[in-house]
DNA sequence: GCAAAAGTGTTAATCTTACACCCATGT
DNA sequence: ACATGGGTGTAAGATTAACACTTTTGC
């Protein structure tokens, strides 16, 4: 509060460039996955003191060279051989004391990844393993914090993007996409009116194949239609799929 | 992509900590303001070089040993003697380039700020200046961008919490709370339609007092009613004002 | 008395939700 | 033939959108 009559303070603009301190910028990772039915989160073993052994997103320091998304898929390259994957900033974590070493502060991205039969190669190397979403174990640092707040934007994006596809594989059923979303919001919904809705977002292509895997019957695998979607945002359509 | 036989290349964690190299982390503010039925954003003219003399957000380094939010509210305070500001963090800005001068990542937050009668106190200093929103000055480096940034964001914001009671004094009608949601979406709104559905969220408050400036007959004010709204989401309300 | 903004309800259209049965197939 | 998941339609209820007139008061 200022009273009437003094002036505001106001910045000095030279005061801007006087006090400049370098820090450490890392990113860290927000790994999602989706198999057999299950939201799946995939974190790792700290290999460096201190924590050295808990459970860890994978991340790295951003080089000066590089341009911050870039840093995020060296990151995911690096822990998956995965490249040009689904990825998008969640929130800069920049508490004084976050991380205890040294004055550090990272920039989380989520990902969004299709694991398909790739599942197992992960965790065969460094640790790498892949958890339900509700059933993490204790992450370092303020990584728990990460992926709760990534969980909430996913499921906040979802809701508004069609962004779940990213977890799916090219081709799927319309089942499928209804369990990845029953997976992410952690709820049954009605079959009939989840494929009414989705249907009638006219993003999907239906294919003549069947996928078998998962019932005797078989059911149409369907594919994204990216030009569909982005036609359909430029004429200010809202995706809500419930 | 990787070949069936091909190990993925997975992560050698010693890497994590081999490369580090600090960078400068700055934080900009975005500052809308809502005065005269117009949403506004607050600017300042450049005063180092390069670029001197541009149109600009006001913004600072980060300090080793301040936590990131507390900068955006150091630089606010700095920049408009107002405390405790409400300030959201928006994205971080990472290009590698960004700054011709040196790298430097940015941590965009936006604020929203009650300007009432204060507005033109704050013009006074440094060549701090008001633009309306929908005829913005260009701004320097990728300050432009941010604010496009930042506007998506409020927008978006505004349609889930309401946040828009941040732009206005404590104290308001609904004429003037419809006046608001006007210029942030650009387009008019219903009158009765509006009055209904703000009414139905229940998170205001009628006050016995009217307020006569906006027309003879005067129109009753209202506040915000925090603790209303806080049970409300708790129970899983969902705030959409259209 | 008139101009200017505040305040008030109803109806049609749309969207959402709940709900139950037949189909195709592999075993 | 039966067990399993895939696929389909309808009706009731809730929400949204469109629309016009009366009230108050300062000038």
């Amino acid at each position: 509060m200022h009273t009437k009559n003094s002036q505001p303070e106001v910045f000095e603009p030279t005061d801007l460039y006087q006090i400049r301190e370098k820090m450490y910028v890392a990113t860290d990772c927000i790994i999602f996955g989706f198999h057999e039915g299950k939201l799946k989160l995939l974190v790792f073993e700290r290999q460096v003191e201190p924590f050295k052994g808990s459970w860890s997103l994978v991340g790295s320091f951003v080089r000066l060279d590089e341009d911050l998304e870039l840093a995020g898929q060296r990151v995911l390259e690096e822990a998956t051989g995965l490249k040009e994957v689904f990825m998008q900033q969640l929130k800069t974590y920049g508490k004084q004391d976050r991380d205890p070493g040294y004055r550090c502060i990272s920039v989380a991205q989520y990902a969004l990844i299709r694991v398909e039969d790739y599942i197992d190669k992960l965790e065969k190397h460094y640790g790498a393993r892949w958890f339900e979403i509700d059933d993490l174990p204790e992450l370092v640092l303020d990584h728990d914090q990460m992926v709760q707040d990534a969980l909430e934007q996913l499921r906040h994006n979802a809701r508004h993007r069609p962004i779940g596809f990213e977890l799916l594989p090219e081709k799927f059923t319309i089942p499928q996409l209804q369990n990845l979303y029953e997976a992410i919001y952690q709820k049954p919904l009605d079959a009939r009116n989840f494929r009414k809705k989705v249907l009638s977002l006219n993003v999907l292509e239906k294919l003549e194949e069947k996928d078998k895997s998962g019932s005797k019957r078989g059911a149409f695998l369907h594919k994204f239609n990216k030009e569909n979607y982005l036609q359909l945002l430029e004429a200010g359509y809202n995706f809500e799929i419930f």
